[in-house]
DNA sequence: TGGTGTAATGTTATAATATTACATTTTGAA
DNA sequence: TTCAAAATGTAATATTATAACATTACACCA
């Protein structure tokens, strides 16, 4: 199976590559304030571009910042959920991964007569380096 | 102690009043349509009540739906920290409680060097009614 | 009692984030 | 080749949230 990102369109590429070539997330103003050299003219192609690039997980959300973030986990299966540690100090983003969130979640949702089917968590406070600096 | 509720000012009584009142989480335009009558004008007038609400644990943010909501516990510690279970059929939403969640999540931050301090989380899928409907 | 400082309020304007609507073009599979 | 689905371009607008600044309410206490 090919990589999906060799199925991008034009759109999709040029807001992946800004995405990933960006230390910290980007909201999606900012994101077309450096791409409009590149024929992005108007919000809704970023827009447009980032619904797709969230789609298949390239790119994730973080909804308390409404902040965008590329992927850089091969196959990322966080197509849905995702899960993210966010210093207050510096605003670096780490993507937590491969954890037992996902039955932990379930079996607290299972507590409420609640159906799991997907979760977005955002946890704040310090990383290492700015632990460090404190 | 006195109830917190005691202290509130006048446009924080009747914001908060009309989130009591509602079944669903509320927008603040919603709740600012909701409440012209009543003397309040102006977003702002929304939003600064629904500021200190937070602030005090009256009042939780869902981020991922940018609605707002009373809390129905006394004495809620979720002054910072939320976590909902929210349906994705019929947008009725449950707060979790209780803090093994916050221990759960420390543990996960400091397998990162990373020091929590407060989270939101947001589960999605299907509440026990609409459960029995599918 | 009246002064003082802090918090809250009122009002207008505007910033920031996101979507609708609709016409056109590209793409890829039958 | 043809046709439908997906992607694009463009303008307008909807939705969410804050800035700026003048004014008022109120607790505190000299």
């Amino acid at each position: 199976m090919a990589l999906v990102s060799e199925n991008l369109t034009k759109n999709q590429k040029t807001v992946l590559g800004v995405l990933e070539n960006s230390s910290e997330p980007m909201k999606a103003y900012t994101i077309l304030y450096d791409i409009q050299k590149k024929g992005i003219k108007s919000p809704l192609q970023v827009y447009r571009a980032l619904d797709k690039l969230i789609e298949i997980g390239k790119v994730h959300k973080i909804e308390s910042r409404n902040s965008y973030v590329a992927c850089k986990h091969e196959g990322c299966n966080a197509k849905t959920s995702t899960s993210f540690l966010i210093c207050e100090k510096c605003d670096n983003v780490t993507e937590l991964i491969g954890n037992n969130l996902f039955s932990y979640f379930s079996k607290q949702a299972d507590k409420n007569n609640f159906k799991y089917n997907k979760h977005c968590l955002e946890i704040f406070g310090l990383c290492e380096n700015c632990k460090l600096k404190n």
